[in-house]
DNA sequence: CTAGGTGCTCGACCGCGGTCGAGCACAAGG
DNA sequence: CCTTGTGCTCGACCGCGGTCGAGCACCTAG
């Protein structure tokens, strides 16, 4: 088993230095990351199959705090459902968003189509301008 | 015109006092805020339904200095083209938000397939057990 | 001896959008 | 007089996930 530093670590999975010791403090990790005689962590290939694993967790936006039970959950050797289920509660998550998304984009949808059609029923300006106007006229005290 | 306090604005809109100190800081309001003998601040009826409509795009997601400068804009009499290109804007970070999540939706339910096949297959668990085995009965020094 | 490379810890800072509390001022009403 | 209600400012804090820098230790090569 080679033994690699954090920098290569770094290099093969394109997350920084800091970002890797942040992951460890979180609890990514399925074991406790071995140190050389000058304190300096090594890892061997295995940590870093597994971190792309969670990196790639994080690219599907899973919060840290979800992947450190989903490490902690494989530490323990808990049963396939629950970890399974840490899975499948952020995919439940993930389609909430879309869902969300998909009523905002709607949302703006609406703002739009109101904006263009009050400006081709010649509207010379949004609803506002009569508000700008009269304070622009009628400056307060 | 009756003026009204931030309260009473709050309970109308159901945004916080705070909040709405914080969106007259950001620059949401068409003109300044009056103050009575007091100091303090006073609203009339127009006040209030620009907020709902500010309030509908944080709704919507517009980020705070995006509402700030589409109420630039409608202070500064700008053209209803730049106005509507700030809708227009958001509109489409909020279809690439959409688009994104898709991807990340698709990336969990692989992910989660994956799982489930594996488990089928008759494996006694995921992937990464033999790795925490291998780390249990072999602890470092 | 010095420079360069690698790594360490600790703590600050970033954006974002609130949210809260302390300590104050003033008015109305019992 | 004292309470209650309303509001003010200022500055701290929250979650989230990094991202950075200072100041240090140590090895190796020139």
């Amino acid at each position: 088993m080679e033994r690699i530093g954090i920098g290569e670590v770094s290099r093969r999975t394109g997350l920084g230095v800091h970002t890797i010791r942040l992951y460890e403090d979180e609890g990514f990790f399925l074991g406790a990351i071995e140190r050389d005689g000058l304190g300096r962590r090594t890892y061997d290939p295995d940590d870093v199959d597994w971190l792309e694993k969670v990196a790639l967790l994080r690219e599907a936006d899973m919060p840290v705090a979800r992947i450190a039970e989903y490490a902690r959950l494989a530490r323990a050797g808990a049963s396939d459902a629950e970890r399974l289920a840490v899975l499948v509660g952020h995919r439940q998550r993930l389609a909430d968003d879309l869902e969300l998304t998909r009523r905002r984009l709607a949302l703006m949808d609406e703002k739009i189509d109101r904006y263009r059609a009050h400006l081709e029923q010649g509207g010379s300006g949004p609803p506002w301008r009569e508000v700008v106007r009269a304070r622009a006229s009628a400056p307060g005290p």
